[in-house]
DNA sequence: CATATAACTGACTAATCAGTCAGCAAAAGT
DNA sequence: ACTTTTGCTGACTGATTAGTCAGTTATATG
């Protein structure tokens, strides 16, 4: 019935099988099963149709990721939550997780506001520099402490998504990562 | 004089700062001072452009890799060696290097042959395949080896883009970023 | 029940785009 | 000197596209 709803997810779909050029809003106008201009009605152009639904993806996968930090106690704990997590989600939303990708590399990044993309990594931060505060990782900058979480956690992510472990070895493989990526950031 | 490398040229420069999409062939044609059709005697299709500015690029990028790797002796070295170029030749070209962070990320990756891509990247798999089996790197499985690897130096060359360090600066969180890659996937 | 507002339609359009083509200019070949 | 090939032109076109709008239906409100 809600009809927002259906256009985010066919442009969801459309956009990471041809991208967001290669898919007109008449297509994904027909895949959501409504008209054309009620397309119009909810997202004024098509560039706010898809900073929209960035936007909503990335509140959800934040979401999640709170929520799931919120059960851990120690620094490690809430890291490896935090890893998991990311990874599990983007396992069950693959197309999602293409999309994020698809427009982080793209000029339509730049459309949005930097505290909107702070908003979600804020959290993060404050925990990462606790944890040099207490001595628990090494002190090192926390730009590019975060860059390297951000990037290990992202490249296995890949890593996984393409070579489509079985769930025994894809769990192994999460967690042998996870104390290498410990290895490199905590303090001895 | 030559037109087809101004083609090039034209097109990095605008798709990087419009995308694929919003940057018509006649823009293309303009920036690079010919007419439309020399456009499309070069190139048949601007998808067949698209795919060729990518290869153009990768392979510079190969050659600058492979000949700053020949010069080092030991695989630590080596693996510097690919680190640091890899970072400097992503300083002096930047354009470059987000067209590539968008091609990779976009449907078009899927045009281009498995062997394509595999080309530039057997040689590095080669020399870690010989570290795992001597000893020198952890004995893990080559290809989370060969991501966690890919995955640092890109995320650490985005940091370095991002941020524009003073060049000492620079030299010293790539040196230091490097130690924390390698203590990583060392043997001890 | 009447009225107002919100959700929705789909034919329409102005603009844009990738790609064509007939032909010109210059170099290369014979 | 003549012919052929290659490089190059730019006006043109058919197809496609984002976005509009006049009007319809459903829902809420008084």
């Amino acid at each position: 019935m809600d009809k927002k709803a259906k256009v985010l997810e066919a442009a969801l779909k459309l956009f990471v099988e041809f991208g967001f050029h290669n898919t007109p809003t008449s297509k994904i106008a027909k895949e959501a099963g409504i008209s054309s201009g009620t397309l119009f009605y909810f997202f004024p152009t098509k560039d706010e149709l898809v900073v929209a639904l960035y936007l909503d993806i990335k509140g959800k996968l934040g979401c999640e990721i709170t929520e799931s930090i919120s059960q851990a106690t120690s620094f490690k704990e809430i890291l490896k939550k935090y890893y998991t997590t990311t990874l599990d989600w983007a396992k069950e939303h693959i197309a999602e997780f293409k999309f994020m990708e698809q427009f982080n590399s793209s000029p339509y990044l730049k459309k949005i506001a930097e505290d909107e993309i702070q908003k979600y990594v804020k959290p993060l931060k404050e925990l990462l520099q606790n944890a040099i505060d207490e001595g628990v990782l090494k002190n090192m900058d926390l730009e590019i402490l975060f860059t390297l979480i951000s990037g290990h956690t992202f490249s296995i992510n890949q890593y996984l998504i393409i070579s489509e472990p079985q769930e025994s070895k894809r769990e192994q493989i999460i967690s042998e990562t996870f104390d290498l990526l410990w290895q490199m950031i905590s303090k001895i």
